[in-house]
DNA sequence: AATATTCATCGTATATTTACGATGATAGAA
DNA sequence: TTCTATCATCGTAAATATACGATGAATATT
């Protein structure tokens, strides 16, 4: 985000772009997607479905961990990844209702 | 977004980060609130509210027409901008389903 | 111990985003 | 017509994101 003025906007105007943000990148929905259709906890599998280089996957799924979406721990050589569905929902329903109070209390469109 | 592999990932994961995309920055969630919570549209004012340049509005507002977010018709010198929420809807449902599905399919979380 | 496997991190090249000033286009007011 | 106001577009500088190979760290296997 290129000279990014974003210490100016409000706090849930901040809060809700960097939610999209962290969805803004179709590799990290497809390990999201990868990680939600599986019960048990996956690890290298993850290099294998996206079509990125195992040490791009790693900074996607550092991204991801940073902001509390997944969860991640090191089990011997290998790693289990797996959704915070809570975080998932805090700020999943966040995106919906923000925009849908606003609705409520403003009248109709008018273009 | 640099050097992207988007064309190699599935329609629903570029549809879902596209529409991420443009959600990702604060000015744009600003401007989306500013239009949602007038039952007029607005103008100019949009600048006033928002902490940046008129150019650099005026380039956001593009984007958020270009993806069919807004609709936006020049009256005369001014313009009036207004939240198409139709467009809002189908997009804003599509992220929260997208996982919710994937969720009652799997079992738990085993981190 | 030596090797292989798995994942993280570092360094870096390239593309994209962001932001602004300057300029252009259009319509209304003087 | 001339001036003003409003918004779009162009050009550009700087910051950020993306992607990869190379390397490092830690464990498991032989």
């Amino acid at each position: 985000m290129a000279f990014s003025k974003k210490i100016q906007f409000e706090w849930d105007e901040i809060a809700l772009s960097e939610f999209a943000k962290i969805m803004s990148h179709p590799a990290r929905v497809a390990i999201l997607k990868v990680l939600a259709e599986r019960d048990a906890c996956v690890c290298g599998e993850i290099v294998k479905v996206v079509p990125l280089a195992q040490s791009t996957v790693s900074q996607h799924l550092k991204e991801l961990k940073a902001v509390g979406l997944i969860d991640g721990t090191l089990e011997g050589a290998k790693c289990c990844y797996c959704i915070n569905w809570e975080a998932f929902d805090k700020v999943g329903t966040m995106l919906t209702r923000f925009f849908d109070k606003k609705r409520l209390q403003s009248g109709k469109s008018c273009c």
